[in-house]
This record gives C-alpha cells, structure tokens and sequence, in this order.
DNA sequence: CTGGGGAGGGGGCCC
DNA sequence: AGGGCCCCCTCCCCA
C-alpha cells in the first residue's frame, strides 16, 4: 500500500506534469486520459515489479511452476483469488499465500497473468481454449469475454471462408446444399496471435457477446442438473445451500466451446430445483420393488455415471449425455488445491471450484461437489425419492419405510413389537402403540390406514405393496433393500417404469 | 403467527 | 478412497 501510496504521489507530482494542476486538468489532457495514463504506468510499474519480484507477495503454483504476483492484483482482477484471498486474509492478511493449481498449464496461466499485469492477451487459435477454460475458472469475465470473441471471430471468418468456398463450388457444381454449415463445423484455422488490449482502448468489447442467441430454448428448469452453461456472470457469492447448478463445463475445454456454440448463457431456467428440493424435489418413476438390491454395498461415487439425473424424464438425450461427459471432468475439479501457507508445514485444503468452502480431504470435496451438480445417485425405491448419499437414503428409509424408531408417532411413548404395532400410511410407515391405535381406530381393517395385520402400502398410482412383517423388517437392513445406485440416464429412468403388481 | 418436531442436507472426522 | 457416524442447520408441517 505504501508502494501505491508512492507511486500516486510521483504521478501527481512530477511524471505526468501534473504540478499545480491537480484538480484543474489543463485544456489539452482530460481528467480521463490522465487517469487512463497514469493507471497504464501503473501497471506498467507493477508488471515491472512481478518481474523483478519485487514486492511480491503471493505465489501461485501450476504443475510445479511458480509464479509470483502481488495479491492486490489477483483479488482486483479475478473472482476466484478474490474469493481465495479473502478467505485466506482473514486469519491476517500478512502472511504470503499462494495457490496451486493442476487444472490449466503454466504456460496458460501465464498469458492470463500476462493480461492482468498488461492488459494484453494473447489469444492464439491453439490456445483460446484452455485459456478460456483457466478464464472460468479464474472467474475472468473479461477474459472469457474476450475469448468468446477470439473464438466468434475465427467462427465467423471459417464460415465466411465456407460460404466463398461453396458459392465457388455451387458456381462450378451446381448441387444442392451439402447441410452443414460453416459454423457447424468451424475450425479455428486462424494461426496469427491475436492481441486483447485491456483497458480503456480501442479493443472490441466482446461483453455483449454473451447474451445473445435467445432462439435457443431454455433448458427445462426441472432438470436438476448442470445445464445452465457457464455462468459468466460476475457472481454473487452463492451459499453451499443454494446448489449452483453451474455447468462443469467450464473447467473444460470441450465442454467450454460446446457452451459456447450452444448460446444458452443467461437462458434463464436452471435456477428451479436448487437448494432443498422439499418442494423442488421430483421423484422419480414409481419404484421397482423391495427387491434385493442389484449391487450391495457401496457404490463409488466416482463411479457414478452421471448427474444427468434425477428426473431427468424431461431432458433431451443429447443433454443427458452432454451432462455425462461434463461430469467426466469431475476428478480435474476435484483435483483443485486451494490456499496453502508458504511455511514449512502448509495446511493444504481442498477448495470448491464453486464456492468459497474448503475441506481437508479430497473425498469430502468430491461429497461436497454433489450439492452443485444436483447429482443424487440414490434412489429410494420406495418411494422413489434420491438422496446425494447412501447414508441419507438408509436414513429415510428407516425412519420412513421401516418404521424402525420404537416410539409411538402419537403419543411418543416408547413401544415394543408387543405394546405397539407399525403402521402403513401410503409410502410411509410408523409405529403406534395400542392404545393410540384404538385411539385413532385404524386397527380396523379397512379404515384409512392399513393395520399391521395387513401391511401394505399404495404407490402413488394407487397399486398395492407387499410389505413383509416386522419381523422380517427387523432381519432385512435397510440397504439390502433398497439401496442401490443407479445410472440417471434416461434408460434407467426408462427401466424404473416398470411396476410391482403384484397379487 | 409461532413454536416444536420431523425430515433432509451438509460438514467434520474416524475407521 | 470410501463408508459410516455424529452433529448441526434449515425447511416444512402441524398443533
């Protein structure tokens, strides 16, 4: 701060010939084009200085190369290292901190440094992409701002190219169209370096570019999943409450251009099914049966096909398997490290690439990741709900669908198999001990709810469920009967229709 | 409208 | 690394 506080005061005094004219501009400089001087000097100075090193006061580490920088310029210009300095300050802001990262090489990190400290980036046709890509994740909307431009230009310039091509062609063969466009298949074949100059130039602002093709629908907003496409909106920070649903997408080259290509930035939707889904939640088909499950035991997440799931009956093919591949780059993301100390013994924490929380172990980032897919990877088939964990799932279905709580629902009171009885009420089930069942009269057999002498429930379609006795409630576990992962792919979805008639 | 309880979701951490 | 447990919090329902 000092440093700045110097260099201002250089600036006023001297190098911009300001002297005795600080708060009256002269006739020939407006107050703009000094502020835009004397803040190019100023970067000049600081660009000069992360050279030298001088001043530096943070690291950032990528694939084993070290880069130094000053935080005061990482936290003006990127939402991610705001996020992680500020969260890294808070313990005091003295300390040297530094990231790492293995999600973008060094060589791309350091055309986005080259741009924080010039203003000038360097944008090549081979390089557009991961640099987007490190863009998103570095939260750089300039940046990938000017990437989509990069990016638009050379779709533009390979269409034009095209379309000559085919008039040229039509000219000489007369045919009907070939069907693809040129955007369709545009290939960045622009190999010359094409330079962003930041700042108050004569650069094209390619800002705009992101909110436009509105002709594409938005995605159905029951679709829990990531389908929003990259947010590049400056965001407001977003609580681990509130699931972002952002595309993986971002962190990923691929996925990125398809983003891109597809337009659906700022399409709206996306927005329902985040959070608690109390009300958002949409279950799925009506379950199979209390059958024995395919596969005991735990499924690995990692192994877990896709978030394109939950309820994804209204998504497209095409989407589910888009959202497939975005989820394969689930592991890159997970690989992420936030903030470490440069002492000797650095607390590595695991940041979320979406939020500002952190963990210890990778595992309970990968966990943590699920409340921004929307991924829930365990159904319950019962009552077809899906949790984001095994755990949950055997949770609710004990509490729900076993009555496994030896407590009476009415009057609290702890009851035994013999003072009490477990009662079926559509998908739910729970214990009331006899004199409540008196109370209440569903003992008779055929009043609303079913008595325990004829366990039963009806699905939503009003079918009829076996449901075994407590004794055997008690012997089966919870997981042997229900739980199991599935695949949320629509041919899943497609299998869960099947229905348990049975008598 | 409010408070209590149930259900669900998420984080930390141990095994 | 994954499973599981514990704890806390939030939301929703109901009295």
């Amino acid at each position: 701060m000092d440093m700045l506080t110097d260099m201002r005061g250089k600036g006023s005094s001297g190098e911009h010939g300001l002297q005795g004219q600080q708060r009256v501009p002269c006739s020939s400089s407006s107050p703009s084009e000094i502020s835009s001087s004397h803040q190019s000097r100023l970067l000049q100075q600081l660009d000069q200085q992360r050279r030298q090193g001088l001043f530096c006061d943070c690291s950032v580490l990528v694939e084993g190369r070290l880069f130094q920088a000053h935080r005061n310029v990482l936290f003006a210009s990127s939402g991610y290292f705001r996020m992680l300095l500020s969260s890294g300050a808070q313990g005091g802001g003295a300390q040297p901190v530094g990231a790492s990262f293995e999600v973008f090489s060094p060589e791309i990190f350091s055309v986005i440094l080259d741009f924080v400290y010039s203003g000038r980036l360097e944008l090549r046709s081979d390089n557009v992409i991961e640099v987007m890509s490190a863009a998103s994740y570095l939260q750089m909307t300039d940046v990938i701002g000017y990437c989509k431009g990069f990016i638009r230009s050379s779709l533009d310039i390979s269409a034009k190219d095209e379309k000559e091509d085919e008039e040229q062609q039509q000219q000489r063969y007369p045919a009907p169209s070939s069907g693809h466009t040129g955007a369709a298949h545009a290939s960045f074949s622009c190999a010359t370096s094409w330079r962003v100059q930041n700042g108050s130039g004569a650069q094209p602002d390619y800002r705009h570019q992101q909110q436009q093709p509105k002709d594409q629908p938005p995605p159905p907003s029951k679709h829990p999943l990531p389908q929003e496409g990259l947010d590049f909106r400056p965001g407001k920070p977003r609580s681990s409450r509130q699931p972002l649903h952002t595309s993986l997408g971002g962190l990923e080259g691929d996925a990125a251009v398809l983003q891109f290509s597809t337009g659906t930035e700022g399409g709206g939707g996306g927005t329902a099914a985040t959070g608690r889904k109390k009300k958002g939640w949409t279950p799925a088909p009506p379950p199979a049966a209390l059958s024995p499950p395919d596969h005991k035991g735990a499924p690995s997440s990692s192994s877990s096909p896709s978030p394109s799931a939950a309820s994804s009956s209204s998504s497209s093919k095409p989407k589910a398997d888009k959202a497939d591949e975005l989820y394969a780059t689930l592991p890159t993301i997970v690989g992420v490290v936030g903030l470490f100390n440069q002492d000797e013994c650095p607390s590595m924490r695991f940041k979320c690439p979406f939020c500002t929380h952190t963990v210890k172990r990778k595992a309970d980032l990968k966990r943590h990741l699920r409340c921004h897919t929307g991924e829930r990877p365990y159904p319950c088939e019962a009552c077809g709900k899906r949790f984001t964990r095994l755990e949950h799932l055997r949770s609710h279905f004990q509490t729900i669908h076993q009555a496994q709580k030896l407590i009476c629902r009415k009057c609290k009171r702890h009851v035994t198999e013999l003072s009490g009885r477990v009662v079926c009420e559509g998908t739910r089930r729970y214990r009331l001990c006899n004199d409540c069942l008196l109370e209440t009269g569903c003992d008779t057999p055929g009043s609303a709810n079913h008595s325990a002498a004829e366990p039963c429930f009806e699905d939503d379609e009003g079918l009829s469920w076996p449901m075994t006795d407590e004794d055997e409630l008690a012997e089966d576990s919870g997981a042997d009967l229900i739980i199991q992962e599935v695949e949320d792919s629509d041919e899943e979805m497609d299998r869960k229709e099947v229905k348990p008639v049975i008598g």
